[in-house]
RNA sequence: GUGGGUAUAGCUCAGCUGGUUAGAGCGUCAGAUUGUGGCUCUGAAGGCCGUGGGUUCGAAUCUCAUUACCCACCCCA
């Protein structure tokens, strides 16, 4: 055992107890997905450095200490996607999709890379369902974002999540806004924490989501971003919410909610999971009006969200939701000897091209480990089929849960287990 | 990047203050009169006790380092 090779740190192995969960929240998103509207897009896993640096924003952590990155061969700078967003900015704006038919309503599913250090929730490979419209900057656009999202989690059947809503204004009123936070948190400096010493300088806002208990009391009576947005933004808020109303979607305003990456502007929002750990944000997005520009594209105003499948998945197991129905063989072959074998293939064969999930023995063993097996996979019917029942043509179906044999003829089966 | 906890068979775990061939349950495979499952019984395979040093006559058991996992900070999905 010299050198022992494991995964790296914090990715995962899936097998196929695991997997069938998977599919159902990824088959359920692309589901809900096209209801409204939204088609798939794939993009490149990397993508140059800069595309991140630029997008997601130079001073995030995210971008300053989570990639992963390398050079190519001739030393060019790429990075593992740490999110999904700026990516799909870059490949409407290379394919001029910017000039179809507005909005854009795009969806993918996703692998993301992010070198932290791996707890409850998070890890450094993780999957995300996401979404991005482009093209449209009036807030029912939101509250339909918000309800693809609220609509996916209820169909998952997950109970125990809260949606958070806020705004964060746009360039014209969050800078005074900003102002109005830093005025009023140094004359608290001496109270704060060391990071929110820091934070004060490098991102005011996040010291409204401090989990410290002495920071949040303070923060209980900063200046809320609501009362700081300019008229634009702060109708913009309001028709939001009348809309989320209108649709009957649950909601309270969260004023901590800030989001972390640079891109965001007026609507932000989560869906929050108590009883998951600490990292409780099941989904997390908003709006980027000013994304597109600042990739060089036209001035296209965007909104989306990411939704991590680990969390969910946690969610789904708090919820008790996680139970996925396995697949069971409708007909399992108990073959004795060449012939039978030749004959269970066969049949096996054409109900398999016929939709019809069917297994029977590939390991030459003893009738009673077959019928071991028949059991374990949980088969219906069984058949058993010998060197006699090739000569008569007949053979036993075995009823499984109702331990019941009859004796048919091999060449019915299909229009006996059509009937059953 | 910071802090706390853990690391023994495929899985869940025993193994007392260091002492001869490291255990259990579950799972896997094979048997319990010739071609029949779910219950029961029997047996087998499977671990140099995460890895590498150190202390010791002797270490799974003490010590240091390292790696991974779990949890929290930070950050975020």
């Amino acid at each position: 055992m010299a050198n022992k090779i494991q995964k790296p740190r914090g990715t995962m192995d899936i097998f196929p107890n695991d997997t069938p969960l998977w599919q159902k929240i990824e088959n359920t998103a692309k589901d809900v997905a096209s209801r409204f509207g939204f088609g798939e897009i794939r993009t490149p896993t990397f993508e140059e450095l800069s595309l991140f640096k630029r997008g997601v924003g130079e001073v995030t952590d995210v971008v300053q200490k989570e990639m992963y990155t390398f050079t190519d061969r001739e030393n060019r700078a790429f990075a593992l996607r740490p999110e999904g967003t700026a990516s799909v900015v870059r490949a409407i704006i290379e394919n001029g999709k910017t000039s179809d038919a507005m909005p854009l309503k795009y969806y993918y599913l996703i692998n993301c890379f992010r070198y932290e250090k791996p707890q409850a929730g998070r890890s450094r490979e993780f999957f995300q369902f996401g979404t991005e419209m482009f093209g449209t900057k009036d807030p029912s656009a939101d509250a339909t974002v918000i309800s693809l999202a609220d609509t996916l989690i209820k169909e998952l059947g997950i109970k125990n999540v809260k949606l958070h809503i806020n705004s964060i204004g746009c360039p014209n009123c969050r800078p005074k806004y900003r102002e109005a936070l830093v005025n009023y948190f140094s004359a608290h400096t001496e109270e704060l924490c060391d990071t929110c010493k820091e934070r004060l300088n490098t991102n005011p806002l996040r010291i409204l989501d401090c989990k410290s208990p002495i920071c949040s009391k303070i923060a209980a009576d900063a200046p809320s971003t609501v009362e700081h947005l300019c008229e634009e933004c702060s109708d913009h808020f309001e028709d939001l919410k009348s809309y989320l109303d209108a649709m009957e979607i649950e909601y309270s305003v969260d004023t901590r909610i800030v989001r972390g990456l640079d891109y965001y502007t007026k609507t932000v929002f989560e869906f929050i999971c108590e009883g998951i750990g600490a990292q409780s944000t099941v989904c997390g997005g908003g709006r980027y009006d000013g994304l597109m520009q600042q990739l060089d594209g036209p001035a296209l105003p965007g909104i989306g969200f990411g939704m991590g499948l680990t969390r969910i998945i946690l969610a789904m197991k708090e919820s008790g939701c996680a139970d996925v129905d396995e697949a069971k063989p409708l007909l399992y072959i108990a073959p004795l000897g060449k012939k039978a074998v030749a004959k269970a293939l066969s049949i096996v064969s054409t109900l398999r091209s016929n939709g019809i999930y069917a297994e029977c023995d590939i390991s030459a063993r003893s009738l009673k480990a077959q019928m071991k097996y028949a059991d374990k996979l949980n088969a219906k019917y069984t058949l058993i089929i010998g060197d006699s029942e090739i000569e008569s043509g007949r053979a036993i179906l075995k009823d499984m849960q109702k331990s019941e044999q009859t004796e048919i003829n091999i060449d019915n089966i299909f229009d006996v287990l059509k009937e059953a």
